[in-house]
DNA sequence: TCAACGTGAGAAAACGTTTTCTCATCATTT
DNA sequence: AAATGATGAGAAAACGTTTTCTCACGTTGA
């Protein structure tokens, strides 16, 4: 009926030692009773012949496939990688694998992967997206295994994981302080997004009521224009930019070199999301917020396996806290 | 002795249906004799209470799990990502799942991950690196599963898929005659690497004795610091310029604006990757050269597929053709 | 000396499928 | 009317584990 596999089975254990597969189920999951003599003489020759318990039939089983699903729209990767492969080494340690599908944006896809995943009997769900106030193009709510969502939207009353985009602007307020500077502004992107308006008001409530922020697009060329802008004008220009993200503080600080105003001698800068393609390769080097990523990945990763194995977790949107990484582009060093 | 799950079995069916599970698995697989009647009385009653098969069950019968396992140490993910892309679109089709495995360097790690796949009984693995000439640092030679090798190098005799680095490398000269540029140099990364090599012997091929490679590292700054050396001695400057990855290109493109050469005027400028983040900024945009990652992605799992199937696959270093992406920085336009 | 008990190990059931056999039942043919 | 054949459906085995139950044997205590 079946193809026949030439892989080791606990039968075959059982032959080699002329004991029953009972017996030596017990022997290698130190259960049951037994002489200690025999318990080892079958571990040890389990192990000569190299057998591995079939993960499939355990989980059979025990209604437990040791596995979890990954679902992402970011075929771009410039936070999910990060994320994935926090879950990944999250669960590894817990003997858990991480199915990784990628769904483009296609609810169809999205559907078949989820219900293959759902067939394949995974023992829970991680969603991940590109930004927090877009939820993915399927609907999880329902499903027969626990959902987390991180770094997008999930559904009312769901475990969503995020990081904390007031703690990051806060910080690098708090450092352009340090570095003594007083003219403060944000450049950052379309207050369409739910990011950019969380940081832009915890900018203003950390910096004062005279608080500039700017809004564009998450580009280059959007620092370049915003540069213009505050340079261009008869007001007294920024020594301190707090910037929405990597590639925004790259187009500022070279649209700064082009005018000869130098950074971060006259300027500092702080980026947003350590992109290190960006911010080691801009010159100076960029000092930038890091949202822990990995660091969010493994929490999702560990959370999901709380719930599959039926602890409870606060649902609710947990907020993890930013890092600042500290290069040039600031002034100061790591201890000031 | 388990976990008793709230999933409807095909037990269930049976029931609801007044028939044995025998006959379910017929009416529902389509095999067997029955009363056509019958069998569509089943199907409607399983549609309606929900049923799906344990996808574990059916693996653990046929010795098939429908998954795969995915290794990589690419965590950037510059190149994984397309290519992972790729082997979960090819694979979704044919029900096949695949398992994340982010092993960063660390042989234990990689250990772990491959011993749990194989637990797993995944039907195949797929491994896939940042280079074509260094291979991850795990054996996955005598497997009991088949192995294809992807952008990373694999052991003699097997499966190995990358791009046509000599292929794209004639692309990008082809396409600068074509706008007629004859002065053409390439600019590259370091010759420790075998693509960077393999593009400059093409390079040579291509466009004659004469031709000029200068080697340095996959970064703008090496871009800047080749420009300044080409327009800093007494000889004829290019007019074209080919670059060993984007970021090369950029430096150029950006070294050039700053002198006052204009691209695509005075100078064709070619990159190599096509990653939009950088080919699109870039200002002109990056004509460039793209593996077709997805596509060598794709082509992978259907490899794996094919060999999990017991299809013979030639072995060896199978290389997949690149393609040109026209935007700005070469001239011309898509038709000529 | 016999009952009670502890010890070591195996038989069998279970997890959820699929497939091969077997067996009634009924219709057709001789 | 009896033999044959076709049809529909179920019983059972199998995949590789784990766990519960049962049982034989040997030792201890009265």
């Amino acid at each position: 009926m079946v193809a026949r596999s030439n892989r080791v089975t606990i039968h075959d254990v059982a032959k080699a030692a002329g004991v029953s597969v009972s017996t030596v189920s017990k022997a290698l999951n130190d259960t049951g009773r037994m002489a200690s003599e025999t318990r080892e003489r079958i571990k040890s020759i389990a192990a000569d012949v190299g057998f591995r318990p079939n993960a499939l039939a355990r989980s059979l089983l025990f209604n437990r496939s040791f596995t979890v699903g990954l679902l992402t729209n970011d075929t771009y990767g410039r936070f999910t990688l990060p994320v994935m492969s926090g879950i990944s080494e999250a669960l590894v340690d817990h003997g858990v694998s991480v199915f990784l599908c990628a769904i483009e944006d296609d609810p169809a896809l999205a559907k078949v992967h989820v219900d293959a995943m759902l067939d394949k009997q995974v023992d829970g769900i991680i969603a991940t997206g590109k930004r927090i106030d877009r939820s993915l193009p399927v609907d999880l709510a329902g499903l027969p295994v626990p959902v987390v969502y991180a770094f997008t939207e999930g559904v009312p009353g769901s475990v969503v994981l995020t990081a904390d985009d007031s703690d990051g602007a806060r910080l690098a307020v708090e450092r352009l302080r340090k570095v003594g500077r007083k003219r403060i502004v944000h450049v950052t992107g379309p207050d369409s997004f739910v990011s950019a308006v969380e940081r832009a008001d915890a900018f203003r409530q950390a910096v004062g009521p005279d608080a500039l922020v700017v809004h564009g697009a998450w580009t280059e060329a959007w620092g370049h224009e915003a540069v213009a802008m505050l340079w261009g004008g008869d007001k007294p220009t920024p020594d301190g930019i707090f910037c929405g993200n990597d590639q925004i503080a790259r187009g500022v600080v070279d649209a700064l070199r082009e005018r000869g105003v130098r950074v971060p001698e006259d300027v500092s800068i702080i980026g947003f999301d350590n992109w290190e393609i960006f911010a080691d390769q801009t010159r100076p080097a960029l000092t930038t917020v890091d949202m822990n990523l990995k660091e969010l990945g493994r929490t999702a990763g560990l959370t999901i396996l709380d719930l599959a194995e039926g602890r409870t977790v606060e649902p609710g949107l947990r907020k993890l806290p930013c890092k600042l990484v500290i290069r040039q582009s600031c002034g100061g060093n790591r201890e000031i």
